[in-house]
Order: structure tokens, then sequence, then C-alpha cells
DNA sequence: CGATGTTATGTTATAATGTAACATTATTGA
DNA sequence: TCAATAATGTTACATTATAACATAACATCG
């Protein structure tokens, strides 16, 4: 059993982020709250349309193609045309509320909102979980390379492809 | 000038991998010839296209698209239906002898073909260059954390996007 | 308020990337 | 040589992403 899930808990066997059993109405609830504040206090403008893409990831610990998006999108009484979640998710992942896991082509809600970091993933390619977690990207091993090269690190992309733990034991 | 290029000679300003300055000509012979020994030791097709698609890659020290390779192999009397470069690239990537690089959706020819490795890029936004270096993965930060969260990692993309040191110095 | 600049959204069309599916050909290895 | 396997040819389509331009909402300053 990879995986369990109600409509307002969610049961998974990674640590990192919070993905542990946890009560996961907070984790969506959580996401728009803070991201309401962040935009507050930074004058941004955290439209409908944003919000609720923002809600959309938020309702699950995995990464949602922008298409899927869209569908939601369109279920919920906004247009359907490909830029508006584009937009959407330029803003998001822009301001480091959401993420774009390059692996996938997916976008997932940020854990760690607020925070300036440089996430990382864990993916599990049975159940779809993704884990965040956060680094700091010059301790990273690639770090020291870049350093010693006098590469300027702007941005990194770290994401595993693997077994969680829950599909991990399913499988032995 | 981030990069000078002439038909025999690169030279960029990255260390890790061949990137420094460097006789170009022996890295398209040495990935060439690394791929054919290993291939026939491993009993595997070394075919026409295969062998042209990994040349078409070793001739830049950057990451080509695939619609891209297809317009060279075309030019090369092979055929140019998407099947034919994403099959050879399959075949490539499966045995290490090219990544995909996937925060540009493009392919690039490995620099440390043979052994048993996990690439890690760092990518130029303003030249292109891409200097792949290797990783033991499970050294990596996220590789404890994946440990400690049970996760069986599998596989590992890590890329950072900034400035090589050519293209850092022209800026400022 | 009302003009004006700025930001966000609506809309159409298309670009870029990637696969499924099936027919044909080449290679391998009894 | 024959059957099995692997690779290629070919068509069609699926998925992901952006360009470009029009309209609407919002800010803010006189
Ligand atoms: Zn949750
Ligand atoms: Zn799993
Ligand atoms: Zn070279
Ligand atoms: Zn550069």
């Amino acid at each position: 059993m990879p995986k369990k899930k109600t409509s307002e808990n969610v049961t998974v066997g990674i640590t990192p982020v919070a993905l542990k059993e946890h009560e996961h109405a907070h984790c969506i609830d959580d996401a728009i709250n803070t991201a309401e504040a962040y935009c507050k206090n930074a004058k941004l403008r955290f439209t409908p349309i944003r919000r609720k893409v923002l809600e959309i990831l938020a309702q699950e610990h995995r990464a949602i193609g922008a298409y899927a998006i869209l569908e939601r999108l369109r279920e919920n009484g906004f247009g359907s045309q490909p830029p508006l979640a584009y937009r959407a998710l330029e803003f998001l992942t822009k301001h480091g509320l959401a993420h774009k896991v390059e692996r996938l082509n997916a976008f997932i809600s940020c854990t760690h909102p607020t925070k300036e970091h440089s996430p990382a993933f864990l993916i599990c390619r049975t159940c779809s979980s993704v884990a965040e977690t956060t680094l700091d990207a010059a301790k990273t091993s690639l770090g020291g390379i870049a350093r010693a090269a006098n590469f300027r690190m702007e941005g990194l992309v770290m994401e595993s492809e693997g077994l969680c733990s829950s599909c991990s034991r399913a499988a032995t």
C-alpha cells in the first residue's frame, strides 16, 4: 500500500517534508495563507487564478502538469487556455510559492515558502509522490566544483527518482 | 568573449570536464572510440545512426535538442522523423554514452563514458556551454536525506544554471 | 475624479518536445 | 535456412510551452 488518501488526510512514508502522516488540510491552508501574507507584504497581486492554481497544486504532494491544472481551472469556472496556467505558474515559481519539477515537466506547491531556498525533490516512480527538501546550493558537491571553476551558480535543479519507503517495502 | 571556437579547438573557462582549453578533436574521437569499444564489449550494436547522433552531440560542449539533431541527421542523408533521433538518444543515454539535460530538454555527449556515474551539469545561461562532472549520488546532500527517509535513489538529476567563468568575467 | 501608465487576463494560433503503433528490414544464432 | 530478435522506416498523434496581440483591471498622481 504505497499511499493512502482520504479527503482530509494523507499517509505517506517519506520524512523530508510534510510527508509523514499528517493532517493534510493544514498543508493546503498553510500554502494559501503563507502565499497571501507573502504577496501582501511584497505588494504582489495574489489574484483569483493564482490562488486557485496554488490551491490545485497544494491538494496533492505530487507534481501536476500544466494541462491537468487547466482542466481543474475549467472545472472551477476559469478559462482553460494554456497561457492562463503558465502565467500563474510563472508567478508562483518566480516567487518561490511553487516549483517546477524538471524531471516531470510538472509543478508542485512549495512546502517551504517564504524562505529563500533551493529545493530538492525525491520522486517516487511508483506512487508519484514528490517530497521536497531544501538545500544550501553552495554547500552541495556541485557547489564546490562550481566554486573551484569560478562558475557562478544562480539556480540548482536537484531531483532524485526512486522508490519511497512505502513503495520500497512493497517492492521487496 | 564568452567562448572561442575554431574548427579544431575550443577555449572555455570551466574546469570540471574537458572544458579548459583543449584539443577538441580529441573529445570527438574519444567519444566515438570509447562508445565503439564499449558496445563491442557489451555486444551492443553501435549502428550508423547511433554513431552519427553521438558524433553530432560530441561536436559541441553544449546540449542539443532532439529536433536540431534531426536536422543534422537529414543533412547527413539519414531520415529525419522524430523517432530516429529519440531512439538513438534512448540507446545512448541508457548506456551512459550521452545524457539528457532535463533543464534544457536537450542532450549532451558524455565526457566520462564507460564509468558508471551520476552526471551533474554546470549550464551557462549566456554562452550555453554545459560542463559535466560526476557525483557519487549517495554522498550528495540529497543522498543523506534520502537514506534517512528510506528513499531508494535510482537516479539523480543535478544541474546548475548560472554563469561560467568567462561569461561571469565579461558580465562585471 | 480622470488621465495615464502598468499589470493581469482573454484569446488565437502555433512552436517545440516527445510517443504510440505498426510495417519493414537487418542481424543473430540455432 | 529458418525463426527469433533487434533495429529502422513511416504515419500519425500526444504533450508541453510560447508568441503575439487585444482587452480589462488596477494603481497613482495631478
Ligand atoms: Zn500534506
Ligand atoms: Zn511511492
Ligand atoms: Zn572538447
Ligand atoms: Zn558562458
